[in-house]
DNA sequence: CATATTTGTCCTCTGAGCAGACAATCGGCA
DNA sequence: TGCCGATTGTCTGCTCAGAGGACAAATATG
């Protein structure tokens, strides 16, 4: 419940005009009045409000058939940068990332250490360095971090990770005293789904019920109603990955048997290649962990039969879990990302077989699935708009 | 996308003013400043805009410690009724509530007729007949009507209401020419929630994220994210019923196997008893068809162990859907109700047993879970409010 | 009866959208 | 080159609604 108080519409329409910049810039005043069916003038006041704040500026002057030429505008994305992280089982990523969350300093990795504190001494001196090669880049208006596990509902904590072994690790504050930069940390899956939600081009088309699954060492899911991330009571809502296909089935890392996740990780699906029964809650054979997804999806384009074989099957049980998601959620569409997800011509039909035996509504069975692929770095996309969003979402104090 | 205009603020908080009145009625002018956090002046405003509009009234006047005595206000709704429908496979029931969804006559009810057309021609003459027997209700705001089933985007078509055998039936249309009132229809499931939602009581509200869970034949499902339903793109969310417990287990009504609605229904749940195995799909044996749940709870109370075991095993199996629940939603609350509920204090222990072997997020494990008892009507109640609700909903905020 | 306290109303101020006027540009055309 | 129409951005009143505060009414207490 929020009460109205006399600025309450003015920050609506704020926030409604910075994200109707960001999604058809450049733009003019006189645009922006039209697709708010308002008048020019309350534009105005808006638009150089948010110039005077830097948030907003005014580029070159813009075509028009007739009249007087426009004054172009743009989210003022000059000088300000993000710190986009990924932490992985067995590496790091880090990228730079303007405020639309577009990549202005390449993917760097290091391999991500176990033990919490040399993990982020090794993390702040990368992201120092980061700083220091790239002056240039103005301000850097915080880090974002995703990580494979659940995070408490302040953020501040990784509540629990099973995959890095980490629980209950404040990272927020340290690495906020580490970089002196303010942190915000997600669970990648969510934060995927976040970037999808604020980073909507206007042909992506303002769809406000989707789901975002990626599907890598673990499920990691983000799940939108509304418009808005489904967070839960205690922030680790979306754990699709837990829904059985067989509760007396195979052991999940989870403790419980039978999880989705335990039929298509890339653990299983490696697994399923080697012929071999390999059960997450044990030490990895090393001609498993020397081989990866990537080397899998080559092998089957090769014509490898026996990589086919495990491609195909991961890719019936991700629809037959997937069903699970549309029958609960019933999005409007489902992004899918992950290592796999570069077979995804070989797999889609065999998805949505699978799909359509257990989806209710008929009308559901045909549902948009995009393919995100990996090049185009969903996760860390997901940790810069952890940084990104909160300014557009919320009016800027002072 | 709302832009706020001149009005915009008013509506939100006159919105916000109604759901305070009806959520600790008898209340004053000078309450509503105080829980609003605004001044008492903005609030007149409102309140004798809305006593113009007959919305409110002023009752008599209050009672305090010192000072002038407050003039409380209520919601209006002398005058003002609303008819509950709960169309079930075997009965139809129907009851009259006033405009906080409180029963003021009772609930009677006939025969489901499983022809569409006839089953209209008797609802339509019992609505009648109940509005020419009690005319001192006053106006009928409209009709409420829940089915176990899907309902289109538009809420006038029943797409699908297997356990009904009914397939795109615009019923909406055909009740409102039939009644001369205005018709909402929904599934029953996500009715109750929204009479949760919308639930007068203070102290059961204010939970925004919650799912009502409603055991009976089928598993009927509302989900609650951020206070407001979940929908989904083409009406059917919150199916968690047809999550699988095992994909090779048994039959299920939808046509695919294992679900989890196959081993919880009422049916299951009497087929386990009497050691058959039956298939929904299939006609119901006579001796089945003639026993009930109660009946069933009855012989469990008496001791019959075969009847406990039966219980038990259904409550183990309840448990562990409601796991796929609360780690893909981790709501605040689960509401479950049915027939089967009768017997809750016999099933808690299991249930919650189950659930913590499949539940992620330790915190989860010790979920609240409200048994909401048949006597409550919870259907009927969701019926109403389907009429209710939206006199009552706050326009969405940006 | 005087006082303190609480309620509800009224008046003024301010923020913000609404309406329309108007200058500033610009292309097109004679 | 100069006029005309079109379009953009700004400016000036107007109205709506919340903010702030004064004030009368109502009531218990002493």
């Amino acid at each position: 419940m929020r009460v109205a108080h006399r600025g309450t519409s003015r920050e609506i329409n704020r926030q409604i005009l910075l994200n109707l910049v960001r999604a058809w810039q450049p733009v003019s005043r006189a645009d922006l009045a039209r697709l708010m069916g308002t008048r020019r003038g309350a534009i105005s006041l808006i638009v150089n409000d948010l110039i005077a704040d830097g948030i907003l500026y005014e580029g070159a002057k813009g075509e028009t058939a007739r009249g007087r030429k426009p004054k172009f505008l743009y989210i003022d994305s000059r000088k300000r940068s993000v710190i986009a992280v990924d932490v992985r089982p067995t590496r790091t990523f880090v990228m730079v990332t303007d405020l639309l969350t577009e990549p202005v300093v390449g993917v760097s990795s290091f391999p991500t250490q176990r033990d919490a504190g040399r993990f982020l001494k090794t993390l702040g001196a990368r992201i120092r360095r980061i700083l220091e090669d790239h002056k240039d880049l103005g301000r850097c208006e915080g880090i974002g971090l995703v990580v494979p596990g659940m995070v408490d509902s302040t953020g501040a904590c990784i509540s629990f990770a099973p995959r890095l072994g980490w629980r209950d690790v404040p990272l927020r504050d340290l690495l906020e005293k580490e970089s002196g930069l303010p942190v915000h940390i997600e669970n990648s899956g969510r934060a995927c789904a976040i970037a999808q939600v604020w980073g909507v081009r206007r042909e992506a088309g303002r769809s406000s019920d989707f789901v975002f699954l990626s599907v890598s060492d673990g499920l990691g899911i983000g799940f939108v109603v509304n418009g808005e991330i489904v967070r839960g009571r205690h922030n680790v809502a979306g754990e699709f990955g837990h829904t059985p296909l067989d509760i007396n089935g195979p052991p999940c890392a989870c403790g419980a048997n039978g999880c989705w996740e335990a039929y298509v990780s890339n653990l299983a699906t490696l697994s399923r290649y080697f012929g071999r029964d390999i059960s997450p809650r044990m030490p990895i054979p090393a001609e498993i962990a020397s081989f990866t997804v990537e080397d899998l999806v080559a092998r089957a384009r090769g014509g490898d039969a026996k990589a086919i074989a495990a491609l195909q099957a991961t890719a019936r049980y991700l629809g037959l879990g997937l069903a699970s998601v549309v029958n609960a959620a019933d999005p409007a569409r489902i992004f899918i990302s992950g290592e796999i997800i570069a077979a995804w011509d070989l797999l889609e039909a065999t998805v949505r077989q699978a799909l359509s035996t257990r989806v209710l509504a008929p009308a559901a069975t045909s549902i948009e699935i995009t393919a995100v692929p990996s090049p185009d770095h969903p996760r860390l996309r997901g940790a810069a708009a952890l940084v990104t969003a909160p300014i557009f979402a919320a009016p800027r104090v002072g």
